[in-house]
DNA sequence: AGCGGTTACAGTCTGAGCCTGTGACCGTTG
DNA sequence: CAACGGTCACAGGCTCAGACTGTAACCGCT
């Protein structure tokens, strides 16, 4: 037979207590069923543990140096145990979370930071990704999750954590650049600059139906990958083109803002079912408590 | 209910093999006493550990985290067992050892060359005392064992290591000094120097019984503790005196040794048999292979 | 001698740990 | 598409370990 924790919490008892009969006290046991469990120890072992008399008991030399090494085994165990509860709720282990490059700027810090405070152990780390990889490595299981705009794919699981006004993005002197707002049929004779066309195709898709909806078919005089580069585009008088209005914190000369009617972009966390555990759940959680905190897309 | 070793070595297998049907025959277990078994412990912990379907097992990130906290656990309790065994066997511990000052010099350094060789790990400390602390550090228990001239008490154990001749100690240029053996009786009309009669009364009752045996009372003109002090004042011409002829070793100018006729002396190992202990039977063991194999008064 | 305390032995009972049998599910093969 | 072989889990049964109570043996104190 083997040693079994529950011997060595009556070993680590009667040897704190020097008694079997206290110690059975202790551990709400008959002093008899103790002292069998103390002898079976000793049999498993090969080694008195204990002299006893009717006097009293006392550790024997073996005793003494199993004594501290008991201990140190339950302790172990207690650590075990507290390891796999920590990471059963999700408070220990590794997160995988990529951020859609246009979301990073106002997404990463107030993510990161809530994560941080709530989930000191958790290891965290973070990817800045187009949305084709951003996709792909959440089907793959490299990303355990992501912030982005809705990918319009059906496989993967989102929740809106912020809504924000979609703006025209127009030359600085644009004539239109004045207004308020304007309607995306007010940009048909314009040139337009936009991301390649295979950099994620649902959005293209979408993007075909709201022009169609306006009325228009956009004269695309330039296609480049990537918010910075199109800001840059438009600041040189190429074309016109419509962002997200967080995006104005990534470029601030050159380039007008200016709000389209009826026109929204949604930031989301975006997962895998599929791939749910504990860590993720907590990152879902916290999040939620973002949104209802703090206006995300206002901060960069 | 609390987690338990066997669960672990359990939990430890399945992770291994990923297979609870493989992992059951490493284990000589059927298939469905090994699950239940899992299940137990992940309601005790009320954490999952492993996700499992008919294509096979996976530690979930909780089981991933407390897997190498379970093998050390049993690692642990590995070590605490084997600890316990080698206390046992008085492989370590500590042991307290006091020599008679007029045997250390040749009993302490193959004694204790011979215990740290066969037992390493074992914590040995010595004691150079005269008679009266030797016996009274036995019986309460500070010396677990002492080499030593007999001591005459009937309550402490002893073993003889190694017999010699006994010597009178005459100053050199003494008429007797060349002869290759003489008879105590020979010095009845000789100055004597002895150790004093209350440095251990049992030693000096034998003293005063061989004196009376040899036909004289001796006539003590000086007393002096100490076999290095009693050959100085020999050496002095003060007067003659009798000891073991490894007592030799101690002066060599001045004094010369010869043998008395049919007369001993003993050198034991001593304990007391109340405080016996496993490292205490493997000093006695080593002393006993060392009375064997070496003439142990002749070291020094 | 009686009492109160200690630990250990003996007999009994219950439930845990193991067994076998089998169900449900999945992937492969013919 | 049915049969097969593999996986893990449920169900029922059996044995014995771990707990209980009762009591013996021993020791120190009064």
């Amino acid at each position: 037979m083997t040693v079994e924790l529950r011997q060595l919490r009556y070993f680590a008892a009667v040897a704190e207590h020097l008694s079997f009969s206290r110690a059975a006290k202790h551990l709400n046991l008959a002093q008899q069923s103790l002292s069998q469990q103390i002898r079976a120890l000793e049999r498993g072992l090969g080694v008195r543990l204990f002299d006893r008399d009717t006097r009293g008991t006392r550790l024997t030399a073996a005793g003494q140096a199993f004594l501290p090494e008991a201990r140190a085994v339950l302790a172990r165990c207690d650590t075990a145990v507290l390891v796999a509860r920590r990471a059963g709720r999700g408070e220990t282990g590794h997160l995988n979370v990529a951020f859609l490059t246009s979301t990073a700027n106002y997404m990463l810090p107030p993510v990161v930071r809530a994560m941080r405070e709530r989930f000191p152990d958790l290891e965290l780390t973070t990817y800045d990704v187009p949305i084709d990889e951003l996709v792909a490595g959440l089907r793959t299981g490299r990303f355990d999750a992501a912030f982005s705009r809705p990918p319009l794919v059906p496989d993967v699981a989102t929740r809106v954590l912020a809504v924000e006004p979609v703006c025209a993005v127009l030359p600085a002197g644009h004539p239109l650049a004045g207004r308020d707002v304007i309607h995306l049929s007010d940009l048909g004779t314009e040139n337009w600059v936009l991301t390649p066309r295979d950099s994620w195709p649902p959005w293209h898709a979408k993007y075909d139906r709201d022009f169609a909806a306006a009325g228009f078919t956009p004269r695309v005089v330039q296609r480049a990958a990537g918010v910075p580069n199109l800001l840059g585009l438009v600041a040189a008088g190429v074309g016109v083109t419509r962002l997200a209005r967080s995006a104005r914190s990534i470029r601030r000369t050159g380039v007008v803002f200016v709000p389209l009617a009826d026109d929204h972009a949604e930031t989301v966390v975006a997962w895998m079912h599929s791939h749910e555990g504990p860590v993720l759940r907590n990152l879902l959680d916290v999040t939620a408590t973002l949104t209802g905190t703090a206006n995300l897309t206002s901060e960069g």
